[in-house]
RNA sequence: GCUGGAGUGGCGGAACUGGCAUACGCGCCGGUCUCAAAAACCGGUAACCGUAAGGUUGUGUGGGUUCGAUUCCCACCUCCAGCACCA
């Protein structure tokens, strides 16, 4: 926009764009002399153009990243790109190109436009997942954790999505649907890859209380999702047979109130214990019948608990009560041991079972006195109470009876006190082509045999073709499939499935640490001095999966030895937790929607940034809310941000045309401007970069007011540099300044200059304001209330009424109650 | 159901440890400049009563603590997000 009514922005920004990448001037280096700081945003998939998203998460990044660097921090500022994936398949099945070429297009475009925003990193550190020199190193900490028995391969069921004809993490199964394209997900019997995520879960959710500086949500969440549940693994015995159905629970209190049992559909003894029974027919009827049920119509909460009898009994090992056994489609086989004890009494869902099936109910915890017939009972007790009816336990509140209990059955042999987890090992094999080549060989006389570490890369092969029609492409590439035992030379077959891209994702942030280093993934002494990462920032759709991984990661590689970082203060990281402090962003809505093509209101960061700028799109994004919460994207309120920097262009060049005079500055001026620096500074260390950016326009709109001096614009063009930088840089230039702003340091206040020669106090008659009055700081308290009473208007409220009591708050309140 | 969060003008939002509710911006209204417009600059803008001075009400709802509550406590309502027949 070539008007002469506003700054002219587009050559601004080239101008300084040039000069940054000139003179590396983001450009970070391991120094002793600096403080480090490091500051990272999750790095991209590159999907062709940058949106208002990623706009958002860069330039909340960007400002505390130009803060921190102005402040005389060493401060590491990386980007890269997560550039495996399926998007790059789908999208060479669909242009007949391949997805390298596909990739490596849209990676270029996408740093043309990062580089248009002004953002700070140091591009020599950029890395590519997709590199060889990259996956290298992916293949390498496999064969580590293969070495150290952590990466294994087995046969279970696992999630199959049809759509994208691969398997799926558990992570990575959303709603029972697959988390990219939400096509209902399978169970397939497969032979397949895992993480032994499961070594860590202690770990991963003790260490959850490390990271004080998260946002609660994510802590709660990564808990909720590792899901530790301590209980007691209880020993039935089936009757008239050796066979023990173990049963988990996490009430064990309420044992003694067992009246029957109910196994998994899927459970192996069901089949087996209905043989020749006269149930038989009915129950394999059932069992039918929920295995055509997809998993997720099964778990919905609304649908009616189904089961039968089937004909058999199991013994109570605590009263050798003979129960009966059913199976019901609400008890799982994925969960405990498929198996549950069922109390009707104190579990709402056996309870409504129980009534549906006219089962026995028996209390055996007492909420109160009074004890009411468990066949008055309209709902199940919950709660805490005494126990009864539980034999030499009667009498105990239900939560000590609990651990006696359990202590009890150990020592009697007919229960174990146990822990179960939700969280499962990690399945990160992927049939599909690109991605991490998995470095495994299969040889028919040595077995599964890892590649030799010197034979590293794997490299994925180029020549293939991509048909979409199914199947991993790698198993049609012969050239790649065909080679030789590494242990006996003979022939032998390449695994052709390729890693989870979340792989690759679980360590970048330290391959930053020494991009270049070819003896390892990473560089012992840079992760040493650079990590941890400092301040993360990213989206909340990643709460579980990446930085679950991520701490997972650090952990083992730390274990493993080859990893060795430690917080500076020790508190919110005590080393291997890779993220002392993070930000999750909210998302960029417009018309209260995400934006998406599909609703056709997708707002293009190009657009703006050719209409206003990109300064003008930075200040905005952050000046529109916090960062942590959504906004709302206006098309209206951008053109105040624009406004606004125009409005502060024109105060510099009045200050610098009209050579207004240099009068030393008045104490009001001077107290406008350390206020400023401090509310600015103060917001910008909390992320509150929407008030930063008002309280800097209130110093220029106190400058139009009171005439403009180059302090003012000098201070306000400082303060305002992480924000809009380019603007910022050519306007420092213009007020005479050469060097750069980046590096003329962050503006202190003096607190001498902020106290007040006035002081305003409010007076309040019975709470409410009355009247204000200006006195010294410091006057006695005598003095303010001497004034306050003789102040005309709180005197009519006062009149004839005697006064009870005075709330002084010194140089700021008084409140007179009547 | 459990976990985490949010509810403040016409709109986005502010109020850091209880002390002037609505800063800053958008929008709207008025003025200055101009032949006119754009841009800019200045002023006004929670609701209600009042010409005004001034007053009353007001931060999802209902209670409580306090001299004083958007802020703390209790109960509830609504919305968002995550997990969930988890035994």
């Amino acid at each position: 926009m070539a008007d002469e009514n506003f700054y002219p922005f587009t050559l601004i920004e080239s101008k300084w764009q040039k000069a940054w990448a000139d003179s590396a001037a983001f450009k970070a280096q391991h120094s002793k002399d600096k403080p480090k700081y490091y500051l990272l945003e999750m790095f991209p998939y590159p999907s062709g153009k940058i949106h208002m998203g990623h706009v958002r998460n860069y330039t909340i990044g960007d400002v505390a990243a130009r803060y921190k660097l102005m402040q005389g921090f060493n401060v590491l500022h990386p980007m890269g790109f997560d550039a495996f994936g399926q998007p790059a398949e789908n999208a060479a099945i669909k242009n007949k190109t391949h997805p390298a070429a596909w990739t490596h297009k849209c990676i270029d475009w996408m740093k043309t436009e990062l580089k248009r925003m002004g953002f700070s990193y140091d591009w020599d550190r950029e890395v590519s997942t997709c590199a060889a020199d990259y996956y290298k190193w992916n293949q390498w900490i496999f064969l580590k954790m293969f070495e150290k028995g952590l990466a294994y391969k087995k046969a279970s069921p696992v999630n199959w999505c049809p759509s994208c004809e691969t398997t799926l993490a558990n992570e990575e199964v959303v709603n029972g649907g697959c988390w990219r394209c939400h096509t209902a997900v399978e169970q397939k019997e497969l032979e397949q890859w895992f993480l032994k995520i499961t070594d860590y879960r202690e770990r991963l959710l003790e260490d959850l209380n490390k990271l004080m500086q998260w946002p609660q949500r994510v802590v709660a969440m990564q808990a909720n999702w590792i899901g530790r549940s301590q209980g007691v693994e209880i020993y039935f015995r089936l009757k008239g047979s050796e066979k023990i159905i173990p049963v988990f629970t996490t009430r064990v209190d309420t044992i003694f109130g067992a009246t029957y049992i109910v196994l998994a559909p899927e459970h192996p003894l069901v089949k087996e214990m209905i043989k020749g029974t006269s149930q038989g027919k009915a129950v394999l009827k059932f069992i039918d019948k929920v295995a055509k049920e997809s998993k997720v119509v099964r778990s919905s909460a609304d649908v009616k608990k189904e089961g039968v009898f089937t004909g058999a009994y199991a013994i109570n090992p605590v009263n050798n009560e003979e129960i009966p056994i059913w199976t019901a489609d609400y008890v799982l086989m994925e969960y405990g041991t498929g198996a549950i004890m069922a109390v009707p009494t104190h579990d709402q869902r056996d309870f409504l079972f129980a009534k549906e099936h006219k089962l026995p109910m028996r209390i055996v915890i007492q909420k109160s006195l009074s004890f009411p017939d468990a066949t008055q009972i309209s709902e199940a007790y919950e709660g805490d109470g005494i126990q009864v009816n539980s034999g030499q336990f009667d009498g105990l509140p239900n939560q000590e009876a609990k651990i006696k209990i359990a202590e009890w059955m150990e020592k009697s042999g007919i229960g174990k006190i146990e822990t179960h987890w939700r969280l499962r090992d990690w399945l990160i094999s992927r049939q599909r082509y690109w991605g991490t080549p998995i470095p495994i060989i299969y040889c028919k006389k040595c077995g599964t045999v890892p590649v030799a570490y010197e034979d590293l890369p794997v490299e994925l092969p180029q020549d293939v073709v991509f048909t979409g029609e199914g199947g991993s492409p790698l198993g049609k590439a012969d050239k790649f499939v065909n080679t030789n035992c590494p242990k006996c030379k003979g022939p032998a077959r390449r695994e052709t499935d390729t890693m989870a891209t979340f792989f690759d994702s679980s360590w970048y942030f330290l391959r930053f640490c020494s991009p270049k280093f070819d003896k390892a993934p990473f560089d012992k002494e840079e992760t040493k001095y650079w990590m941890p990462v400092d301040q993360y920032i990213g989206g909340i759709e990643h709460a579980i999966l990446h930085l679950l991984y991520s701490r997972f990661f650090t952990k083992f590689l730390t274990d493993f030895g080859i990893l060795n970082f430690s917080a500076e203060d020790g508190s919110a990281s005590g080393g291997n937790e890779p993220f002392v402090k993070l930000l999750t962003q909210g998302m960029v809505l417009k018309d209260g929607e995400v934006m998406s093509k599909s609703k056709g209101n997708v707002v293009d960061p190009d657009g703006i940034i050719k209409k206003y700028g990109a300064d003008t799109l930075r200040l905005y994004i952050l000046f529109a809310g916090p960062p942590q919460t959504e906004m709302e994207w206006s098309d209206k309120a951008i053109e105040g941000s624009f406004r606004f920097l125009n409005r502060v262009w024109r105060l510099v060049e009045k200050v610098t045309s009209h050579q207004s005079p240099v009068t030393s500055p008045g104490e009001e001026e001077k107290r406008q401007i350390h206020s400023a620096i401090k509310r600015v500074t103060d917001d910008i260390e909390r992320f509150n970069f929407n008030t930063a950016i008002s309280a800097i326009m209130e110093l220029v709109n106190y400058a139009y007011q009171a005439g403009p001096t180059k302090n003012v614009a000098e201070a306000a063009v400082l303060l305002l540099s992480p924000f809009a930088p380019h603007a910022c840089e050519e306007m420092w230039e213009l007020l005479g300044h050469s060097g750069g702003i980046s590096r003329s340091g962050w503006p202190k206040y003096d607190p001498q200059v902020l106290r007040q020669k006035e002081a305003l106090v409010i007076i309040q008659v019975n709470g409410r304001v009355r009247s204000k009055i200006n006195v010294a700081p410091g006057t006695s308290e005598a003095k303010v209330k001497e004034m306050a009473l003789a102040d005309g208007s709180v005197k009519k409220w006062i009149e004839g009424k005697p006064v009870k009591n005075f709330i002084i708050v010194p140089d700021k309140l008084i409140n007179i109650v009547v």
